[in-house]
DNA sequence: GTCAGTGCAAACTTTTTGCAACTAC
DNA sequence: GTAGTTGCAAAAAGTTTGCACTGAC
């Protein structure tokens, strides 16, 4: 599905879900939509803001904007995150299930792809709960920051010695 | 272990890593790890910082809570979560590796132990990346939001019926 | 004695809220 | 026309920072 295709299609997905829900169809929520499904990747309410302010396209306030994210979550068009200082977004339809390596040094998010991770959770009987979606964040240091830890470490040892 | 022996047990840990880290052994650090390691399940900063300024055992200033939690986090004896909008933390040492079922509805957060599922976490081959830990949140509805709703679509169709 | 650590208050950042103006229905 | 939405600014909530004082080493 290319972008142009899967963009009306979450534009159709998103008015039957203000439809059901008697909210109204305003161009504020399109323009917002529109914009999240041309982002790469994760961004945050500030990045958002910023990108539709410069595209100059459609200026929407950020009290816009945190109110639409929570419709698009609601009808699961977008899903958030918590890493970091401020909340992160990302747009979820017709995208790979993935899970995210979080650099615990350098705070670099990288998503990571593996289906048998992802059918022993999806598969897990959960009793007495009734499961939406989740989340798995792994924790740890990535290559560059492993490197330069080590090249660290070499050199403190040399100045003990001193 | 009982818990006096945890305690005795994470203070000679975190000793040793202020040692290492050439950090000072104030009380209020060992006040901090203490008490945290009499909490069961998740806290916050004011939760752990209420708790402290009622027990009157050792008040400290929030700013000294955020600073020693980083160092407990670097010591490996405090976890940190983020769901909800507040940064959430628990005990970490001694504790059964478990995952989180969050409500997206009253926020309520569950325990969830499967060994399987912790296997085949732990189990997994990342290439260039260097685990530390792991965090899996699953969200969705708990039985009582489930329910909840249930009712509540039930009424809303009668009124359409009208 | 020195400097890391602490408490306090102010600053900062992110998110929420109240209200007047606007507009989708 | 009216009630749901928007933008703005103020407020709230959580966290960080600057600075003077304290106490661990």
């Amino acid at each position: 599905m290319d972008s142009q295709n899967v963009k009306d299609t979450v534009r159709q997905i998103f008015t039957e879900y203000l439809n059901i829900n008697g909210h109204r169809k305003t161009p504020e929520r399109y323009a917002i939509l529109d914009t999240i499904y041309s982002i790469e990747g994760h961004f945050d309410i500030d990045t958002l803001y910023t990108l539709m302010a410069d595209q100059g396209n459609f200026r929407v306030s950020r009290a816009t904007l945190y109110n639409t994210i929570i419709l698009l979550i609601n009808a699961h068009l977008v899903i958030k995150h918590q890493f970091g200082n401020s909340s992160q977004y990302e747009k979820c339809y017709n995208r790979d299930t993935h899970h995210h390596l979080i650099c615990t040094q350098c705070g670099k998010v990288t998503e990571y792809q593996n289906e048998d991770l992802q059918r022993a959770i999806e598969g897990t009987k959960l009793s007495r709960f009734y499961l939406s979606h989740y989340s798995l964040y792994i924790y740890g240091l990535c290559s560059k920051c492993d490197r330069a830890n080590k090249r660290k470490k070499k050199n403190n040892n040399y100045k003990k010695e001193k």
